[in-house]
DNA sequence: CGTCTTCGTTCATTATATTGGAAAAAAGTC
DNA sequence: GACTTTTTTCCAATATAATGAACGAAGACG
């Protein structure tokens, strides 16, 4: 969620990395996999169609393969490109984040208050937030890059959810769902405490295949 | 979210696609960037650093670059590789979800009561939902495919969460996220009704620039 | 131990990606 | 329409991806 300046640091980062750190997190990767499954690099070039000589390099961060040799390999492996070149869900264990705990308290001004519900440690592909909007209080927004959404839910009270030339009242209960890469907002147009949970999804769907 | 038989139909698909229409793809991508931007080849070129030649085969589908190349392009556009490679976003606007709308109301039996906070029309790659779980209510579910993880927050009550072989107590206010690509549950083990919001992520974190 | 097999790496060759400049096509201006 | 400019495509040259065969190391077996 990139709301506005208290949370740049919790922006998710657009920007790239260089093409040597692509090559070397899929060499990690696919040694990773094929070792995961006790493959050779016979076993994996047949199954691929890749030879050995190319996949030795690969592991070993000398190539920089053809989109086409890279989806070979990700099919080889069961996989979508997009699997295979992105990371695996991070040894996920189970982690709590409890009420009290400050850390996670990300704004509390006269506007809105924020918690946020998921761990900051995690890759910023979705975000999870608490807000309470006093009366008047509002959370603006700038537009955010493209193909970012957000889900809102309200807890309490009476909410007006803007984005881009649209908005919509929704009351306690109910749900919305909208782009959050053109300008929005959600503003509390009711007398009392409004409470909302807010989901912010960074990631694109993929692509059958890719 | 892939809870039990009765969600089914809600599972992402990971089925991959042959190369020539990765490149299909691709190419009809970065010629929809480039006029959506009123770029000419040449710009594009200068700002990716990828030759005109170059662009000009990928968007008649004459090429099948290298990753670096791809992530070039990809950058010019502001996009991570993930995300060029991918479908754009669906036209989201903004969609409203009643409180009182049947059509969301997902499950409701003597062990949860489930609504879908999130619309049913948009692809699988986050949902959203509202769980409430009465004393000793549980929300059971088998592992779900590679790379899927859960948030969940207690807004009211007392809930046991488990994944593969950990498990946690969350108070009022506690939130949670933990692998979904392991068997994983939520149990009401306080002595009222127990208000869930929970967040099911089906898509991969991108690489940092993938 | 010696011998054989498997495995990963190296190396030279082949195949193909990628380029820069020229040519052709398209667009713009008068 | 003629002329100019811009854009895209073509083409040959260069760079690099990808290969198959050879090599060296490690492991298995008698």
């Amino acid at each position: 969620m990139n709301e506005d300046e208290t949370m740049a640091g919790h922006s998710a980062d657009g920007a790239g990395q260089p093409p040597e750190t692509l090559t070397r997190h899929l060499g990690r990767r696919v040694r990773h996999l094929r070792s995961a499954r006790d493959w050779s690099l016979e076993t994996l070039a047949r199954i691929s169609g890749v030879s050995r000589s190319m996949l030795s390099q690969i592991e070993r961060e000398r190539a920089n393969p053809t989109l086409a040799v890279t989806l070979r390999i990700a099919r080889a492996f069961g996989m979508t490109l997009g699997e295979l070149l992105e990371s695996p869900g991070s040894a996920s264990r189970l982690v709590v984040i409890r009420a009290d705990d400050r850390t996670y308290h990300y704004r509390s001004d006269r506007n809105a208050r924020i918690r946020t519900l998921s761990p900051l440690n995690l890759e910023k592909d979705v975000e999870f937030y608490e807000v309470q909007l006093p009366p008047g209080g509002a959370l603006r927004s700038a537009p955010h890059f493209a193909g970012t959404r957000e889900f809102v839910t309200v807890q309490r009270g009476r909410v007006r959810v803007e984005s881009g030339g649209d908005s919509e009242i929704l009351h306690t209960g109910d749900s919305a769902s909208y782009r959050a890469d053109v300008p929005h907002a959600l503003v509390n147009v009711g007398h009392g405490q409004a409470l909302l949970f807010l989901v912010d999804i960074y990631c694109q769907s993929p692509v059958s295949g890719v």
